[in-house]
RNA sequence: GCUCGAGUGGCGGAAUUGGUAGACGCGCUGGAUUCAAAAUCCAGUUCUUUCGGGAGUGUGGGUUCGAUUCCCACCUCGAGUACCA
């Protein structure tokens, strides 16, 4: 966890030695693999935690299925998205289940594309407010913005590739021939520009073709340079600085005097304002200007001249700074609306279209045309930036948007109708009415834009990846304790000396009362930093015990690693040693849930990576192999219950539930799928019914007061609920006494059916105990025995396939075992002959461990299950009772059932587990043949065979072939167009 | 919507470098044994049939001497994911 990723390094570099040391830690925790933030986090009130995305199903917890809220705290994340693109690679060098890796490749979400910069045209609404200086302060000649770092190997590649204009400007400007220093190819903000004096605020752009298209565009920028940071630009094209030198530099000569002369008088009235005014609006040294700017991630940066608006994510930071005043109100009760419709209402409807313009307006990078800036809900805040460059006519979602607005959809392709929809389509695509990208295709085009727009600084590259950094903060008790004390408010890791940290005591595993974590109850929880140990919080006094860390790792901090332990587990001194590390290095094979795909799979592989690149473990994938085994499902069984109204003789009215067979609610449904008329009918048959029963109850039950007429239900509210599957039998009749004893609140219950049968529904579900679908396989045991169990498992289906639990065909392995078990014995006495074995005998159990050990290879289980039962029924058929046959066969039989085979094995006399034997030698010999029976094909249908020697070439076998005699009826004298032979195979006759 | 996977008897399922579709088991039918039952054993069991055959692996096409297997389109079910720009 102390690791420090390359992107702290360069940023020390930088900043380092500018920023005090308090500063410095806390913007370097920024930069750790493990780090403190404030996330937007789904807080689950009810168990008092943070729940990853993971254990969320549907929007409630998946443990307890409590409601989950968006709320802002501060959490231990771990930056997994730093290792999106190697987890995404990794993923080819791992047999895993392609379902699998599938998932964890859209989980990850990698998009190619650009992120583009509009500048926006509004009338700044935050005039008059200042600016507040910045409390980051940078050496004087970074003038770079927020986005320098990625910019600076541009302006690096930039300066080593000049122009010939630039290069030769660049030789009479270079150390300080016009009394001034100059910069070249810098940074300022997000521009950069070919040559700046910093000292005397005038940058100079050499244009060459590029600009002749782009001039509002460069004005747009000018305008920016000047306004914003104070900079006066001055442009010369090419040829001039090529044809005449001279004048352009004396050009430059004359502005570097006018220059100082008004950055002398501009200093004297900031000292002036000064005296008034904390912050001057424009400000020359100011980091932030009076344009803001809107960045969008596309993956179609080809398509960028057939933007025609923006749409901003509601939320999105801008809206509120651009909005003009006209568009206010329209905008505001826009945000109203969408804040009022939770995340899952948004999402679940696609359909509506809806959106406000905020009056706004952003410049075209390239064309320089003003583009409407709207909002909409469509545009998510919490992917890319929370804005997009709107292209209707290259996206369906941009396309609904401007229809239903009346947007303009400029066509940028060639030869494509979009009056109809949106043509989303890449491949074979053309650009058209796009500048300089139009004829290109759409790989091409992608690339020029790419190109162009980190030329003028617009734009770049980059790689988008939907993967989020992980949550690692947990509220609760049991967890791993974060070795982490603070100190000043600033988190500090203690050394790995000193560990392990153990959880303390505490009173109760709950919250504390003002909502800290349950380790907030603890009294034991200090970090002594003198002594290294932990020690009571009374000594929080001192000056070197500090507070602990209150929250704890989540369920994925263990199971990240475990594996590793595995290969070194009573290893007291470190997490494992190298040596077992190195023989073990992975796991060969790992078997495990699909659900896991994009939680603990994807968290595992990642801690393996990162152990990797700190030199602790050998491999950077942690399983080689990955197998999801099939889960066995429940047959869960569910009752209806209707509450009612009742009232009795005496006027009295009671709520009462009913408890109302299945029939009903399939005959219901199915009425009302046919008509109305049907239903109306059903509905009256079904209140007949149930007052009759009803009736019958309390004329039973209660004494006294007499039940008069049901007075109110709603048919509607029929709820379903999980009824135990130990009360049900095999006709799903449901045993109503047991179910009314299951829980207080049921001993009440009206059953109403007549007959008194009451039916339930069943569903297979996941195996849960809140599902009451739990089957116990104690009592197959006790009929049948483990083996029986464990064979029957396997014989079910292929391992990987999910399937409900039934035990219906158990009686078929188990006359299996019966059935070998009688093999080796005659009558009531073990009795094995040492007699040679014969051909056949031979045959069948070199068969047997051929296929056995094909489908131990394969994971074929259930196929190995009906060899033996194939072997075993030959054997038996042979008599056979030879020990060089049953010896073997006990031995390919162990693993499958292992209590059987081990005791045959004591049996024939061995003291050794059989677990020790060798695995019986397949040998090819024994399933040599000679003949072979041929299937004889007409047109490919198999219509006869017939026993032919495999020695026999194809002309000898066609011979044989067309003198049969049912060859000749099939024929009916017709002539055979063609006779394919196969030897070893097939023939078959076309005709 | 997108991505992936799967569709074979009454049921679980077998067979894929293209070569006898339905292995093995359950269930069912008939028989033997038994006073009876359990257990065990034997025979049959894809559908259809005029008992010669004919059809058949979700549907429709294609490639091939030959397709459950390969290709195209579609349908259904399951899983994952979702206004991802």
């Amino acid at each position: 966890m102390q690791f420090v990723m390359r992107i702290s390094n360069h940023f020390l570099r930088m900043n380092g030695k500018r920023l005090q040391k308090q500063n410095k830690k806390q913007i370097l925790l920024q930069y750790r693999l493990t780090f403190l933030s404030d996330t937007e986090v789904n807080w689950c009130p009810a168990l008092g935690t943070v729940l990853a995305n993971d254990e969320i199903v549907n929007g409630v917890s998946e443990r307890g299925g409590h409601p989950v809220v968006r709320k802002k705290m501060t959490q231990w994340s771990m930056r997994i998205s730093a290792y999106a693109q190697r987890l995404l690679d990794g993923l080819s060098t791992i047999d895993w289940p392609q379902p699998l890796k599938d998932s964890q490749t859209n989980w990850i979400g990698k998009s190619v594309g650009a992120m583009v910069t509009f500048e926006v045209l509004s009338p700044a609404l935050s005039e008059g407010k200042g600016e507040k200086s910045d409390s980051k302060r940078t050496p004087g000649y970074m003038t770079g913005g927020n986005n320098s770092y990625l910019l600076l190997e541009k302006a690096k590649e930039m300066r080593a590739n000049p122009t010939p204009a630039e290069a030769i400007l660049w030789k009479y400007l270079k150390g300080k021939k016009l009394k001034s220093k100059f910069r070249q190819q810098h940074l300022i903000n997000d521009f950069i520009v070919d040559f700046v004096c910093l000292s005397k605020k005038l940058i100079i752009e050499v244009d060459g073709k590029i600009h002749d298209y782009q001039l509002e565009k460069d004005e747009a920028r000018t305008l920016e340079l000047e306004q914003k940071s104070g900079f006066k630009v001055i442009r010369f094209k090419n040829e001039e600085v090529i044809g005449d030198i001279d004048a352009v530099l004396s050009k430059i000569d004359s502005e570097l005097s006018n220059q100082a002369f008004l950055l002398s008088k501009l200093e004297e009235k900031k000292v002036d304002n000064n005296h008034k005014q904390a912050n001057v609006t424009v400000s020359l040294s100011s980091g932030k200007g009076l344009r803001d700017r809107i960045s969008v991630f596309t993956t179609r940066p080809d398509t960028i001249f057939g933007v025609s608006f923006m749409t901003l994510a509601p939320e999105h930071e801008l809206v509120a700074k651009i909005t003009t005043d006209a568009q206010k109100a329209a905008v505001d009760a826009y945000i109203n609306a969408t804040a009022k419709r939770s995340e899952r209402d948004r999402m679940a409807d696609v359909k509506t279209i809806s959106g406000a313009f905020t009056g706004a307006y952003a410049i075209h990078p390239f064309t320089g045309i003003k583009i409407p800036i709207w909002i909409g809900d469509y545009v998510l805040a919490n992917y890319g930036t929370g804005a997009v460059m709107a292209v209707p006519c290259g996206d369906q979602r941009d396309y609904d948007f401007a229809k239903h607005f009346d947007i303009e959809i400029p066509n940028i392709f060639e030869n494509v109708d979009i009056s109809e929809a949106a043509h989303t389509d890449k491949e074979g695509t053309v650009i058209a009415n796009s500048d300089f990208l139009s004829g290109l295709s759409y790989k091409k085009a992608l690339k020029l834009a790419i190109f162009e727009l980190e030329k003028m600084g617009a734009g770049y590259g980059k790689i988008n990846y939907r993967l989020r950094d992980a949550v690692f903060s947990r509220q609760r008790y049991w967890g791993e304790p974060f070795p982490v004390y603070y100190k000043d408010g600033m988190p500090q890791m203690i050394d790995a000396k000193h560990l392990p940290i153990v959880l303390p005591e505490v009173e109760k595993y709950l919250p504390t009362e003002d909502g800290k974590p349950p380790l907030g109850n603890a009294t034991e929880w200090a970090w002594d930093s003198r002594a290294n140990k932990v020690v009571s919080n009374d000594k929080l006094k001192n000056k070197t015990v500090y507070p602990l860390e209150l929250n704890t790792m989540p369920g994925w901090a263990g199971s990240s690693w475990y594996f590793n332990r595995y290969m070194d587990s009573n290893n007291e001194g470190e997490f494992a040693g190298k040596e077992a590390l190195d023989y073990w290095k992975d796991v060969d094979l790992y078997i495990g849930g699909s659900e896991h795909a994009t939680g603990h799979l994807l968290y595992a592989r990642f801690w393996q990576k990162f152990l990797f690149d700190k030199g602790i473990v050998p491999v950077d994938e942690f399983a080689k192999k990955l197998i999801n085994q099939g889960m066995i499902l429940g047959t869960s069984a569910f009752v209806n219950l209707l509450r009612v109204l009742v009232k009795d003789s005496v006027g009295n009215e009671t709520k009462e539930t009913l408890l109302i067979t299945d029939d009903w609610r399939m005959i219901l449904s199915s009425a009302k799928l046919m008509s109305d008329q049907n239903y109306n009918k059903a509905l009256l048959e079904f209140d007949k019914v149930m007052k009759l029963e009803v009736q019958k109850h309390f004329a039973l039950d209660k004494n006294g007061a007499r039940f008069i007429d049901l007075i109110k239900y709603n048919i509607d509210e029929i709820t379903r609920i999980h009824a135990d599957v130990s009360f049900v039998n095999a006709s799903n009749e449901l045993n109503v006494e047991a179910f009314k004893n299951w829980r207080n609140e049921y001993n009440s219950l009206i059953p109403v059916e007549e007959g008194g049968k009451i039916k339930v529904s069943r569903e297979v579900e996941k195996m849960s105990k809140s599902k009451y679908n739990v089957v116990n396989p104690d009592q197959i045991c006790e009929e049948y025995g483990a083996d029986s169990l464990r064979l029957f498992e396997m014989f079910l289906g292929p391992l990987e396939q999910a399937k409900p639990w039934k035990t219906s065909g158990i009686s078929g392995v188990s006359s299996f075992l019966k059935k070998l078990w009688k093999l080796y014995f005659n009558g009531e006495n073990f009795e094995v002959s040492d007699a040679a074995p014969t051909k056949d005998e031979l045959k069948t159990l070199h068969k047997t461990i051929k296929k056995v050990e094909e489908d131990i290879e394969n994971f074929s289980f259930n196929t190995s299950v009906s060899t033996f039962m194939i072997a075993v029924n030959e054997l038996t058929v042979l008599k056979c009772n030879k020990r060089a046959i049953l010896e073997p066969l006990a031995i390919l039989v162990s693993p499958y059932a292992p209590h059987i085979a081990e005791e045959l094995w004591s049996l024939l006399g061995h003291k050794e587990s059989i677990a020790k034997a060798d695995f019986p030698i397949f040998e090819e010999t024994h399933l040599v043949e000679s003949s072979k029976t041929y299937p004889v094909s007409f047109n490919g249908k198999m219509r006869f065979t017939m026993d032919l020697s495999l020695d026999l070439s194809k002309e000898e076998i066609e011979k044989a072939v067309m003198a049969h005699e049912k060859t000749i009826a099939q024929l009916a004298g017709r002539e055979p167009k063609k006779v394919i032979i196969v030897p070893g195979k097939i023939i078959n006759i076309v005709g």
